[in-house]
DNA sequence: CGATCGTTTGATCCGCATCAAGATAGGTGG
DNA sequence: CCACCTATCTTGATGCGGATCAAACGATCG
């Protein structure tokens, strides 16, 4: 995955496969580029959804917050990443949870009618948007149960193996990308019991000093950390790290 | 939502919604009734998704198995519900969790086929499956948060008030048309926990004898339990109950 | 150079899982 | 009709993991 993405290269996102260099070009030439400064609100729970968005460049939170104020990140996307297209075709029309640049961030943005109009004129895309959020369905089921039958230690571990293999970082060493405490919320977790994991998880292989992230035996890793992962087969992560492997 | 769904009620389902008389009944035809035995599988996870199902009679259970042999229910189906859909448009192409019939089963099954090429047909029904799936992918990150954040007897006092609310039960009085297991497993939680949770709601107006439920105090459990639920505003339950209110 | 934010580390507490032992109920066969 | 069996549910005792509260440390920035 690239770290920027621009006007030429957005007809490779996964949402455009397979349509012919006509249809991309026309669904395109629609969208409007945006810049978003760092802690800017793309939008807020329960606004109505009116655009799509796919970054180009930068990294955006999506979280909830509870009335109590702690705030579960349920996605952190980056270049290539879309957002807004559940919404756009649910019942309510209202965005089920907070999203806020991180960083200062590009995105193309299209208006709402943009998605529903194409949808009915090119079957290909609508074939490639559900596929997308079926994907997401069943995603947060699986990362529910995974979260909730795994250790803090063996979130953060899978957690970093994935990161290493999707932004494709050297895992003999690697800076990671956002802070510890967005890691944290991310994983569902409290700051202290995040930091707390880090020093187990040296003794598996993984080092972690200030944002320094370094696996230090792959092979051991893989088995002792991610192999041992209670639903390893249908994992994800796993999956990933075999394909690499 | 009826017990039952027949032939000619099958199109009033909500994927149906907005097509025409025509556009349904040639939709419809293709369908053919089948019979699941309780305990019997409808298919399991890992296997191709050859099949859509939309439930006429009787109860399914989706859930995933551990290695460990702990399995996490994450749906309850009943008549007019459907299955299949997602595995059906994912690339994968794969079933990403089991389902088995939990009592005697009538579905009424499709050809994979039929569904691909009936969105190319009906834009209409694209926008639907659409919205279905994009609230399922939604629904399953608010759980998440949901099971994450409050306290096992909380989600229990939440679910009965859903279950009493979506199956029109009376809240004065009612049958659990399934297991207290089945239920403490769709709720990610212990038997032995479930039950203990039970006399603590016993003081919140909730009481259960058997497979018999009563709600003692209307207002007292909108107040004291669905009020207090961390994510009420957004919580889907909570919306059930005022509407109903 | 103090102020603020992010991080680490320590001490304590609470909730749920776990293990284990009864209790209840539904079903079967004698 | 009763004795038995098994599945489901209840209740008790214990332990562990992570949240919480709190304090100190480090880094970045005006």
């Amino acid at each position: 995955m690239p770290q920027n993405i621009s006007r030429e290269t957005l007809g490779n996102i996964p949402l455009f496969k397979d349509l012919t260099e006509q249809e991309k070009k026309a669904l395109i030439k629609d969208g409007r580029l945006r810049s978003f400064s760092a802690k800017q609100y793309l939008f807020n729970y329960g606004d109505p959804a009116t655009k799509f968005y796919i970054v180009c460049s930068g990294v955006v939170k999506v979280f909830r917050v509870s009335p109590d104020g702690h705030e579960k990140v349920s996605d952190i996307l980056i270049a290539g990443s879309t957002i807004g297209e559940r919404a756009i075709f649910e019942a309510s029309g209202q965005h089920q949870a907070d999203a806020q640049a991180v960083d200062d961030t590009v995105m193309m943005q299209f208006p709402l009618v943009w998605l529903k109009d194409s949808v009915k004129k090119y079957p290909q895309l609508s074939l490639n948007l559900l596929a997308q959020i079926a994907l997401q369905a069943d995603n947060a089921e699986l990362e529910a149960e995974h979260q909730a039958q795994n250790s803090a230690a063996r979130l953060v571990a899978c957690f970093l193996q994935r990161m290493c293999i999707a932004h494709d970082f050297n895992p003999r060493g690697f800076e990671l990308p956002y802070s510890k405490s967005l890691i944290a919320a991310r994983l569902g977790m409290e700051v202290a019991t995040f930091s707390r994991t880090l020093s187990k998880l040296r003794h598996h292989g993984i080092a972690m000093k200030g944002s320094h992230v370094a696996f230090d035996d792959i092979h051991r890793l893989e088995s002792h950390v991610c192999a041992d992962c209670a639903i390893a087969e249908r994992c994800p992560m796993r999956k990933e790290m075999c394909k690499k492997a």
